[in-house]
RNA sequence: GCUCCCGUAGUGUAGUCCGGCCAAUCAUCAAGCCCUCUCGAGGCUUAGACUCGGGUUCGAAUCCCGACGGGAGCACCA
C-alpha cells in the first residue's frame, strides 16, 4: 500500500518538475496524491512525508532524467492538456428534465435592448435546456407606462433573436383574478387600505412607525377596497400588513395596489386600481406554472415580500433567481438616458447605430446569434461588470468572416490615372478562401480612383499594386496623380490598395463611436465617411453585411438604388 | 444613515456551494513572429489576476471573522 502511494507521489513529483525548471514543490505534488489516490487510510501527514520526500529525491534528478523517467513512468503527463472551456448555462438547480417554466416579463414600454437579450436569452434557453416551456408576459400594469405598439414591437424584437414561446399572455388580462387575491388578503388581515398621503407613507416606513390604517376591521376593510374599486374613494392604497420595523426596508407594508386613472392601451378604461410590481410579479410567476423565475439584482431585496404574498395566499412558490445587470462602456441603456438624446436630435431614434437597442445593433450589423454567443459567455453571475462592446463585435466577426464578401471601397478618394494599362475584364473573387461565394469581373481602363491617405504614403518611383490587378509605379503627384503600368505579377511586399474604376458607386457609410465617454455625451460618436465603392456595391441588397477590405465589416442599406453603409467594427 | 448583494489579469469570465488533479480557465485587449494579393481571418509565442488583514487546517481563490472598495434597495416604476 505505502508502495502504490510512493509511486504515485514519484511521478507527481516528476511531472510538477518538469513543469516547474526541475524543481518539485511539495505542497502542489501532496494536492495531486491526494486528488489522484484519495485518501484511503493514510493520514494526510503520512502522504505529506512521502511526497516531500518523492519530491527530495527528484530535485536531486537533472531536468532531462526527469523527463526521461517521466516518460517511461506515465508519459500522458508529460504533455499538458489544454482545457476546453465550456460556454453553455450551468445546469439549473431543482430542475427536472420537462417540468421546467420559464417567462420573460418585459413591461410594453419601449424597445428592447441587450440587457432585456441577456435575460430573455437566459429564459428561453433554460425552457430549451430541459425541454420545458418558455412565456412571454406582459407586465403592463401601469397604464402610464404601457403603450400600445411596444406590444408587437418587443415580439419582433425576440423574434429578430432567435426567440420563441409557447405562451403569450398580458398580466393585465388577469385583473380581475388579482382582485380576488388581494379581497382573500383583506379578509385575511393580510393587507389593508392606506389613505395616508404618500409622503408620510415614506416618512412611517422609514421610521418604522405604523399609521391608524393597519389596524381596521377587515369588514371595513373590504369596504373600503370596494371603494377603492368603485371609485368613491381616492387617493388610497392597498398595502400588505408586512412588518414596519423589518430591517428589510422592502417588507414595511410595500403597497400592492393603487388608482391610476388612465387609459390602459389594451384594457381601456375596465380598471382603475391597478397590482404594483411586487403583487403582480408573485402573482403571474406561481399561477402561470412558472419554475424558474429570473430577474436583475436590484430586486433582490423585494425576495421575502415576493414570498411573503404567495405564503399568505397558500400560492406554490417558484424557485426565484437573480443575475446582475449587463452594462456596456458607453452605452447606456436606460430609457432615462437614451429619451433625452432622442428628443433632443442627438441620435436618430431608437434603432439608431450607437445605441444598444436591439434594433440600433441590428442596424450596425450586429448579428442575433453574435448576442446570443455574447450572452452566454457572460453568465448569470451576480458580479456586476462593464463590458467593453468589443466583446460583442469580437463574437460578431468571427460569424461574419467566413461568411462575408470582400468588396471594395474607397473613402477620400482621388482619381489616378495609369498610362499604358491595360484594358481588361478582370473576374475577383468575393472571398479569400470561400470560392462558393462566386466572384464578380470588372472592366477596368486607365482611370481609378484610392485612398488618398494610401497615396500619400508612396513617393515618386514607387510601385505599389492595385490589388488583384496589376503594379503601378507612381509618375506624378502634385494636382494630378498620374502613375504607370509596371506589370501584372504580384510583387510580395508592394503595398496593396483597393481601387474603384470611374464606374463606382456613391456610398455614405456611418461608422458609430461611444455615445459617451464617461458621463459625457460624445458630440462625434457618429462619424460620417464618404466615399466611392466599387459598382457591385449597388447590387447590394438591404441588411447584406459585407466587408469592405482594409476598412471593415458594413452592413449595407439599399433604398431605391441609393446606398448607405453602417460599419460593425474592423 | 440603515439593510442587502458583489470583489479572480486592462476588460469580461471559469473555478467558490462540497478546501487538495489551481504555482488558477477561456475569451477579449496588448506586444512579437508566421501565414495571407485586406489593416480581416487563421497559426504560434509573450505579458498580465485570486482586494487587504487575521483565523481554522497538513493544505485556503474556496470555510470563518474583520476591514476596505463597488453596486443596489429604502416608490402609489418595473
Amino acid at each position: 500500500m505505502t508502495d502504490k502511494i510512493k509511486k504515485i507521489a514519484r511521478i507527481y513529483a516528476l511531472q510538477n518538475a518538469v513543469q516547474f525548471n526541475g524543481k518539485a514543490e511539495p505542497k502542489a505534488v501532496i494536492g495531486k496524491v491526494i486528488a489522484v489516490h484519495g485518501k484511503e487510510g493514510f493520514s494526510p501527514k503520512e502522504i505529506y512525508q512521502i511526497s516531500g520526500a518523492a519530491c527530495l529525491d527528484v530535485n536531486r534528478l537533472s531536468l532531462a532524467d526527469q523527463r526521461h523517467e517521466l516518460e517511461k513512468l506515465a508519459p500522458e503527463l508529460l504533455v499538458k492538456e489544454k482545457k476546453e472551456r465550456d460556454f453553455s448555462l450551468p445546469p439549473l438547480p431543482n430542475a427536472e428534465k420537462g417540468k421546467v417554466v420559464t417567462r420573460f416579463p418585459p413591461e410594453p414600454n419601449g424597445y428592447l435592448h441587450i440587457g432585456h437579450a441577456k435575460a430573455s436569452i437566459v429564459d428561453y434557453e433554460y425552457a430549451q435546456m430541459y425541454d420545458g416551456k418558455f412565456i412571454i408576459r406582459f407586465d403592463d400594469t401601469n397604464p402610464e407606462n404601457a403603450e400600445l405598439k411596444f406590444y408587437d414591437a418587443q415580439k419582433k424584437d425576440l423574434r429578430w433573436l432567435g426567440i420563441s414561446w409557447n405562451k403569450e399572455y398580458n398580466t393585465s388580462d388577469n385583473i380581475q383574478e388579482h382582485y380576488k387575491f388581494a379581497e382573500q388578503l383583506i379578509k385575511q388581515g393580510n393587507a389593508y387600505v392606506c389613505t395616508c398621503e404618500p409622503n408620510f407613507v415614506k416618512e412611517c416606513r422609514f421610521e418604522g412607525r405604523e399609521c391608524n390604517h393597519r389596524h381596521c376591521e377587515c369588514e371595513e376593510g373590504i369596504d373600503r377596497w370596494k371603494q377603492m374599486l368603485d371609485g368613491s374613494i381616492n387617493g388610497a392604497v392597498l398595502r400588505l400588513k408586512g412588518d414596519m420595523r423589518c430591517e428589510n426596508t422592502a417588507m414595511r407594508d410595500p403597497t400592492l395596489f393603487r388608482i391610476i386613472e388612465k387609459r390602459h392601451p389594451l384594457q381601456s378604461d375596465k380598471y382603475r386600481v391597478w397590482p404594483t410590481y411586487d403583487f403582480a410579479g408573485a402573482i403571474e410567476d406561481s399561477i402561470s406554472g412558472v419554475t424558474h423565475p429570473f430577474r436583475t439584482k436590484e430586486y433582490e431585496l423585494r425576495d421575502e415580500c415576493y414570498f411573503k404574498i404567495l405564503d399568505f395566499l397558500g400560492l406554490r412558490k417558484p424557485y426565484l433567481m437573480e443575475f446582475a445587470r449587463l452594462s456596456i462602456e458607453g452605452m447606456p441603456v436606460s430609457k432615462r438616458k437614451i429619451k433625452p438624446l432622442i428628443d433632443q436630435g442627438k441620435v436618430s431614434g431608437f434603432d439608431d447605430p450607437r445605441l444598444p437597442t436591439l434594433q440600433g445593433l441590428k442596424k450596425r450589423g450586429i448579428l442575433p446569434e453574435a448576442i446570443r454567443q455574447f450572452v452566454f459567455s457572460q453568465g448569470i453571475s451576480k458580479v456586476e461588470s462593464t463590458v467593453t462592446f468589443g466583446l460583442v463585435e469580437a463574437a460578431n466577426r468571427k460569424i461574419l468572416d467566413p461568411i462575408s464578401k470582400r468588396l471594395f471601397f474607397v473613402s477620400n478618394p482621388v482619381k489616378l490615372k495609369v498610362e499604358k494599362a491595360p484594358h481588361k475584364i478582370k473576374d475577383i473573387s468575393f472571398h479569400p478562401t470561400d470560392k462558393k461565394l462566386g466572384s464578380r469581373s470588372i472592366k477596368t481602363g486607365d482611370i481609378f480612383y484610392v485612398n488618398a491617405e494610401d497615396m500619400k504614403k508612396l513617393k515618386i518611383g514607387d510601385i505599389f499594386r492595385l490589388k488583384d490587378l496589376i503594379n503601378v509605379k507612381i509618375l506624378k503627384k502634385n494636382n494630378e496623380l498620374i502613375g504607370e503600368y509596371a506589370g501584372d505579377k504580384l510583387i510580395a511586399e508592394s503595398l496593396k490598395i483597393q481601387w474603384t474604376t470611374n464606374n463606382f458607386v456613391k456610398i455614405n457609410v456611418y461608422v458609430p463611436h461611444l455615445l459617451f465617454t464617461g458621463d459625457k455625451y460624445n458630440e462625434n460618436s457618429l462619424e460620417k465617411i464618404q466615399g466611392y465603392a466599387e459598382e457591385q456595391v449597388s447590387k447590394l441588397k438591404t441588411d447584406d453585411i459585407i466587408q469592405f477590405e482594409r476598412f471593415g465589416f458594413v452592413r449595407i442599406e439599399n433604398i431605391k438604388g441609393s446606398i448607405t453603409g453602417f460599419f460593425a467594427h474592423k
